[in-house]
DNA sequence: TAGTGGTCTAGACCACAGC
DNA sequence: CTGTGGTCTAGACCACTAA
């Protein structure tokens, strides 16, 4: 009915483009002349789109350079959508990874629903390592309709949260974070008591209405913390 | 050395009179032609700035009506500073909090470079219900210095936290999240197993550089689960 | 219905960083 | 040095809605 402004239509299109993957980071996007040429309006219009897309994270530009997609930010959103790995680092641990198990399977009944995936599913297991002791456990499934590259990567080598967040992008994701005594095989396979605490990290991760990946991740309750620091509307 | 930009300084000054307290919640900004007038510049000069702060959350724009101080968000933000007693509320449980403790004191040494916080501050313990059910405890210090009015508030109705999402703005916030055996005396006073696992979850809060409270809950593990939904810019 | 914000134009000058 | 984004102007018309 009513048509939405033009800068929010360009914005959107651009942003579009982006999710897709017909931008990639790094990828130049056209001159505000070119634009606005293209979209037959004033260079304000087009700098408005282009601006609110910089401010959202997703364009940065450079005077003289020009607007690029942005890159994934691995460090600034650690505290969001945390990449293991990288945390570890930062606290001057020594990381590993051990995958313990690895398939390609359809998600069953349950799992379908709960994900919203009908589509082909890479399971994984595998533990996380800091300085040599178990840190985390951690079972994953990833939609492979939407990230197929990962079928090719080596995630003996490579965590599959750090692949993740370096290589695909996501518009919204979610967090359950609850504590509860280890589970007996979780218990065994990070090597600690059975009835220890641990802090249990649930994430679903989705571009658009497509869910990319959802993880459970067990913690060694007195070797992790998560901390998040925001302001009122995000940041 | 270089100025900034007039709509930066146009929305840095509101947005300072607002976190004052000059400008208070539901209060009236000029119209952008005053606006315009009193700092001589065009009207999309005001218009930035004022649209800026809107989509920051702090400006509500309504056509024909103007712009006001948008009310703190009790809803929107829960994911992020939980509002215990909204929380429970919105699962359609029945909320109920129980001040155990309140005294006046000024912070020790410690507490004092913890927290950045030299006068002196309100110290408080209770626990939370939900259904008849002990949920979590809560350790909190608030400081005086900013947030006076508390002093006089009833915190054996309200409790604290929701009194302070209601009452106090805030830019910045930090959670650290953790699980752990429940100590004792927090398990009795929960009326819970010694050794079980809780859920720890401490949060700090600041109005520009200094800190308005600081807050440790414990919950019983299986009565209570965190959840953040947030998109990569923060929403 | 009139006041207000939302949007847009067709220019302009400037600072800056790559070339 | 020059292309690019950053900022700003002095208008304009329109949509909405609260008075």
């Amino acid at each position: 009915m009513k048509p939405p402004p033009l800068h929010e239509r360009i914005r959107a299109e651009i942003e579009t483009a982006i999710l897709n993957g017909d931008l990639r980071p790094g990828d130049r996007i056209p001159i505000e002349t070119d634009l606005m040429a293209q979209y037959g309006c004033a260079r304000m219009t087009v700098n408005k789109a282009l601006s609110a897309l910089a401010s959202a994270g997703m364009l940065e530009r450079r005077k003289r350079a020009g607007s690029f997609v942005a890159r994934p930010r691995a460090q600034s959103m650690v505290l969001d959508v945390p990449d293991l790995a990288a945390a570890v680092a930062a606290r001057g641990q020594a990381y590993r990874w051990a995958l313990t198990s690895r398939k390609i399977t359809a998600p069953d009944q349950a799992e379908a629903a709960a994900l919203g995936v009908r589509a082909k599913v890479l399971k994984l297991t595998g533990v996380h390592f800091a300085d040599g002791l178990p840190l985390a456990f951690e079972e994953r499934m990833v939609n492979l309709e939407l990230v197929q590259a990962i079928a090719e990567a080596d995630l003996s080598q490579t965590p599959p949260g750090s692949w993740l967040i370096a290589h695909v992008p996501w518009t919204e994701a979610e967090n359950r974070i609850s504590a509860a005594e280890t589970p007996p095989g979780i218990a065994r396979a990070l090597g600690i008591d059975r009835g220890a605490p641990c802090l249990i990290l649930e994430r679903r991760t989705w571009r658009g209405a497509d869910t990319v990946t959802r993880v459970r991740q067990h913690f060694v309750a007195d070797r992790y913390e998560l901390i998040a620091r925001f302001g009122p509307s995000g940041n």
